[in-house]
DNA sequence: CGAAATCTTGATACGGTTCAACAAAGGTGG
DNA sequence: CCACCTTTGTTGAACCGTATCAAGATTTCG
C-alpha cells in the first residue's frame, strides 16, 4: 500500500482537482495524500466514523449498503475522476470497496472543510459533481423500481459503454464495454441474482446483440437494439 | 395561482433560506417569487428546459422519472424546506408535480447562479442539502433493489412518521403518519403495484401494527415491530 | 497442474403482478 | 344536504418473471 505526496494530481483533466487553478493546486497537494490499494480492499466500512474523503485517480470503487441479513445493494461504481465519502453525518451510511487496483487522493475531513471554505471553485465543482450523482441515482431508482431483468442488463451495458475512442480499432467489430466487476457485483447493482444476470447475458449473446466470451469484456454489436431494450421499447 | 413577493421567507427556520443572514435575506427576497399551486399541478415537465429552481414552503411535491410506455418511478417527495430543480443539464431529467396544495419560492436560473457565487453560505447549505438527498437516494436504492413488499411498506411508514410533537395528543394511541399522496403514488415510489400496497397495509392493520381507516392518515401502534420489519429482521 | 472461485445452465418454487369485481370515498349539481 | 357519478381503494384468483436450489463447466491463480 504505497503512500506518496500528490504534488501534481496526475489526472487533473478529468478529476475534481480540475476545478483548482495552479496557485491553489500546490495547497491541494499538501492537503491530500495519494494511496494505492489492491482489489477487494475496504476503503469505507458501513457505519464507521466519516474521517476521510477520496478522489479516484485509477480503477473502480464500488459503493454499497447492506441489510442485517447480508442482502446488499451496490448504489454505484466510482470510476476515475469520481469522488466518494462526502456525508453530513458523523458516520458513513454506506460502504466502499475497491473492485480492481485503485489509486486515490485522500483528504481528511478537516482538510476538506478548509478547502471548501478557501476555494470557492472547488466547492462549486463538488456541487456540480454531486448534482450529477443525484441524477444518476434517480435513473437507477427507475431501473430498480420499474425495469425488467432484460431492461436492466441493457441499461447497464449502455451506461458502461466506453465513449468511442478517436483512434478506435476499427478492425474489431462492436463497441467495447469494460466490466471489471464480478457477476455478484453486477447482480447486487441491478437488484437481481447472479443466475439471472448470467442467463440474460447469454440470451443477448444468443441474439447477437453482444459478443465476447471474456467475462470482463463484452462487445456490443447492436447499440440501437440495446437502447430500445433499455427503455422498454422492444422486449421479446 | 397567487403570485407575490417573498419579502421575508415565512418558513426560514426550516427552509434553505436559513443559511442566509439578515442583510442577505433582502436580496434573496428580490431574487425569488412566492407561488401557490393547487394539487396535481405540473411544476416541472420531464425533458423541458431547466429554467427554474424551487424551495417548497408548504405542502408536498413528488419527483419522478418515466419510461416511454408509461411506467413511472417516483424518486422522492419534497416536503416543506426541501428544494428541487437543481441540475447540470440544460433540460430536466425528471418531472415534478404537486401532491396537495403547495407553496414554493421560485428562483430563475440566472438568479440562482448569482446567489451561489455571491453568498457562500447559501452554496454551502445547498451542498449539505443535496448530500442528504443523495444519502436518501442510496437508502431508496437498497429498498428498491433488495427489500420485499412488506419491508418496503414498513420502511416507508417509518420514514414518513412525524417526529413526536412536544405537545402530543397523548389521548390518542400511536404515532401519526401523514400520507397526503394516493396509493398510486405510494406504489410508484416503492416499486410495487397499488394492489400490493393495499394488501400489505391491510395485513399490517390485521396484525395490529398500524390502525386508522382514513386512507391519508395512519397510526403506528408498534414502532419497534415496524423497525424490525423494515430491516428484514422479522418477516412472517 | 490442481484447487478454489466464478460462471453457466436446468428444474422448481414463490412473491408480486395482472385481471377482475366490488366497496368506499370524494366531489358536484340539483 | 343528499343523490349520483367518478375516482380511489380493497380483495380474490390465476399467472408469470425472477429467485432458489442444484449440478456441472469454465476460469483464475497459487
Amino acid at each position: 500500500m504505497e503512500l506518496q505526496r500528490c504534488t501534481v494530481c496526475g489526472i487533473r483533466g478529468q478529476s475534481i482537482c480540475n476545478a483548482i487553478n495552479d496557485k491553489e493546486l500546490e495547497i491541494l497537494a499538501q492537503a491530500s495524500s495519494r494511496l494505492t490499494f489492491p482489489p477487494a480492499t475496504t476503503l469505507i466500512e458501513e457505519g464507521s466514523p466519516a474521517i476521510a474523503f477520496f478522489n479516484v485517480t485509477k480503477g473502480t470503487v464500488k459503493l454499497f449498503k447492506s441489510l442485517p441479513d447480508g442482502r446488499r445493494q451496490i448504489t454505484g461504481f466510482a470510476d476515475v475522476g469520481h469522488f466518494l465519502g462526502l456525508t453530513n453525518a458523523r458516520t458513513y451510511s454506506f460502504g466502499a470497496e475497491t473492485v480492481d487496483t485503485v489509486q486515490v487522493c485522500r483528504f481528511l475531513r478537516p482538510q476538506l472543510e478548509t478547502l471548501l471554505t478557501d476555494y470557492p471553485l472547488f466547492e462549486r465543482r463538488l456541487l456540480t459533481e454531486i448534482t450529477g450523482e443525484l441524477a444518476e441515482a434517480q435513473e437507477q431508482m427507475l431501473l430498480l423500481g420499474r425495469k425488467t431483468a432484460r431492461e436492466r442488463i441493457a441499461s447497464f451495458l449502455l451506461a458502461r459503454m466506453m465513449p468511442p475512442s478517436p483512434h478506435a480499432d476499427s478492425a474489431v467489430e462492436g463497441q467495447m464495454v469494460s466490466l471489471p466487476m464480478t457477476r455478484v457485483d453486477i447482480a447486487d447493482y441491478l437488484g437481481l441474482t447472479i443466475e439471472t444476470v448470467s442467463r440474460t447475458l447469454s440470451a443477448l449473446r444468443r441474439e447477437k446483440i453482444i459478443t465476447g466470451t471474456d467475462n470482463h469484456g463484452i462487445r456490443v454489436l447492436a447499440v440501437s437494439r440495446l437502447e430500445d431494450l433499455a427503455s422498454g421499447q422492444d422486449n421479446r
